[in-house]
RNA sequence: GGGUUGGUAGCUCAGUGGUAGAGCAGCGGCCUUUUAAGCCGUUGGUCGUGGGUUCAAAUCCCACCCGACCCA
């Protein structure tokens, strides 16, 4: 029953009409409960560690504010829990310190309201550190109950479609996306550390390049066009190589017209990073480098243990060290060391008997996406330890350069982690014919499918460069140890409630 | 799209054909150092939605909505 505690006004709710009535009461004393302002000096939990570290003194006035969390009432005395985002710190209100008046006032408090409060620390009977009132300001009164304090909030459906309550009785989700917002500023720092400038590019896009997926289509009315969400930043940035900021880098959301799963948000958070004079084992090191300083940083370590609700651990991902394997040799590993020696009918038999991939296999599929299959449903999900893939057939990546020892490979690696790609990395195509070739090969003869605009800033000269992307969302998955994408997303797509 | 599973009080959950329950929250009372405070009393429900079967449906049947997991 989202709705009951989500929308409307169900005045059939006694909870909510009871806060409605402390509401009127408190309007009725003269007091408007939804203030414009308080200075709080303090944070709670702030205030009440600086209190135990012996930082502030028994008896030393502060100003706190935040939202009541938990209510225990004594009679002529009451204690109610403040929490803000540094934490949590005990208020003890006396009938003798307050006044009548003022006290009758508090009284009208209810759980989840926000109150601001003034007085001295001191620390009660059983030792915890507490704020003795002296006065207090009711600062925004809730007019819903909040979930149980608790049991905390476990439908996960209210969870996702309101996560602010989520965020209000669940410590682990907060400290998860307060984390989150910790490992892109981390990751913004390194770029800034190496000399890579930020950028931002257009994100409605007249042809959605740079990656092969379905956009979202939208109309701009003034102009008169239709403009698609993009679904890569690749080919601005590298309009910006050419321009001469040889180092750039962009945080920002993609948008891929496809289904919703564990690993799968329409709408995720891309970094693409382009390096001048670099290939793709410069950014081999780059990611890896990337990747370890913000885990030293953000958890203070580079083992990411995954962890149940009971705080079992379920697996370890060990970031020092980071395998570098052929493309051929981890499907030799899962299908077999003679799977390159057969012909193509042989792979698709055992591909569909042996290996149990029929559904995974279309009738027309070239030989190599057979394997591309193999890798992808059995390979893959396999790589939980930081591993580079390398050497990937050339029409596995048919836009990427190809290796001067290989001619059959391309220069580029596939990051994985945690059963996940994490991470693709380029020697990036800076030859404009070949890669107007190649790209009119993609368009497949659709000549709006070409972005001529792009082709030519290239052929004004693009130096040579190494690329990567690394998906935000299922990077935080390693690192935060969240198996669904929905937990590292603050407001994942649902579908519209009927 | 398919399979499994879930939706019952503000929250967490019991309830498999016979009067809709518990804990917490709420409300009333007692209590001036409690902390999942305690004690006494008490309110609160279109049982996801719509049909059907039945003397009787939260429960059985059908359809639909929304979520989770797995598969495609």
């Amino acid at each position: 029953m989202w709705f009951a505690c989500g929308s409307g006004m169900e005045d059939t709710n006694s909870l909510i009409a009871q806060r409605r009535a402390n509401l009127a009461t408190l309007e009725a004393k003269g007091i408007h409960p939804f203030r414009n302002k308080f200075t709080p000096d303090s944070g709670c939990g702030e205030a009440r560690e600086k209190f135990e570290k012996g930082e502030l003194a028994e008896g030393h006035p502060v100003a706190i504010a935040g939202r009541i969390t938990a209510h225990r009432d004594m009679g002529k005395s009451q204690f109610v829990d403040l929490r803000d985002v540094t934490g949590r710190i005990q208020v003890y209100a006396q009938k003798a310190a307050l006044g009548d008046e003022a006290f009758e006032v508090f009284r009208c408090l209810d759980l989840a309201d926000f109150v601001g409060a003034r007085g001295t620390l001191f620390r009660t009977r059983t030792g915890e550190p507490s704020l003795k009132l002296e006065s207090f300001t009711v600062l925004g009164k809730a007019l819903r109950p909040p979930p149980a304090k608790w049991e905390g909030l476990a439908d996960t459906e209210i969870r996702y479609r309101q996560r602010y309550l989520d965020l209000m009785s669940n410590e682990d989700v907060k400290k998860t996306f307060l984390l989150r917002s910790s490992v892109i500023r981390e990751i913004r720092s390194f770029f800034h550390e190496r000399g890579y400038v930020e950028v931002e590019t257009p994100m409605m896009q007249g042809i959605p390049g740079g990656a092969a997926a379905q956009p979202f289509k939208t109309f701009h009315n003034a102009l008169g066009c239709e403009f698609y969400l993009r679904i890569a930043l690749e080919l601005y940035l590298k309009r910006l190589l050419v321009g001469g900021i040889d180092k750039v880098f962009e945080i920002g959301r993609n948008f891929r017209n496809e289904g919703l799963s564990r690993r799968h948000n329409p709408e995720f958070t891309m970094l693409e990073a382009y390096e001048s004079y670099g290939d793709y084992a410069t950014m081999m090191e780059t990611v890896e480098s990337l990747i370890r300083q913000v885990a030293r940083r953000v958890l203070g370590t580079e083992v990411i243990e995954h962890k149940t609700a009971e705080g079992q651990v379920y697996k370890t991902i060990d970031l020092t060290f980071w395998r570098r394997a052929r493309y051929k040799d981890l499907v030799r590993e899962k299908a077999g060391a003679d799977w390159f020696d057969v012909t193509p009918a042989e792979r698709r038999r055992r591909a569909i008997e042996d290996l149990k991939l029929a559904g995974d296999i279309a009738d027309g599929y070239e030989d190599f996406e057979v394997t591309g299959a193999v890798f992808e449903k059995l390979v893959e999900p396999t790589l939980i330890q930081p591993t580079f893939v390398t050497h990937l057939p050339k029409q596995l990546v048919p836009l990427a350069k190809l290796s001067p020892d290989d001619p059959t490979t391309v220069e580029v690696f596939e990051c994985c982690i945690n059963g996940q790609e994490i991470s693709p990395g380029y020697t990036e195509q800076n030859d404009p014919i070949a890669q107007r070739e190649a790209l009119e090969h993609q368009a497949g003869g659709e000549q709006q499918k070409l972005d001529e605009d792009f082709l030519v800033a290239l052929e004004h000269g693009m130096p040579p460069a190494g690329g990567i992307g690394i998906g935000i969302d299922r990077l935080c998955m390693m690192l935060l140890g969240q198996e669904s994408i929905r937990d590292v997303i603050l407001f994942p797509q649902l579908k519209p409630k009927g």
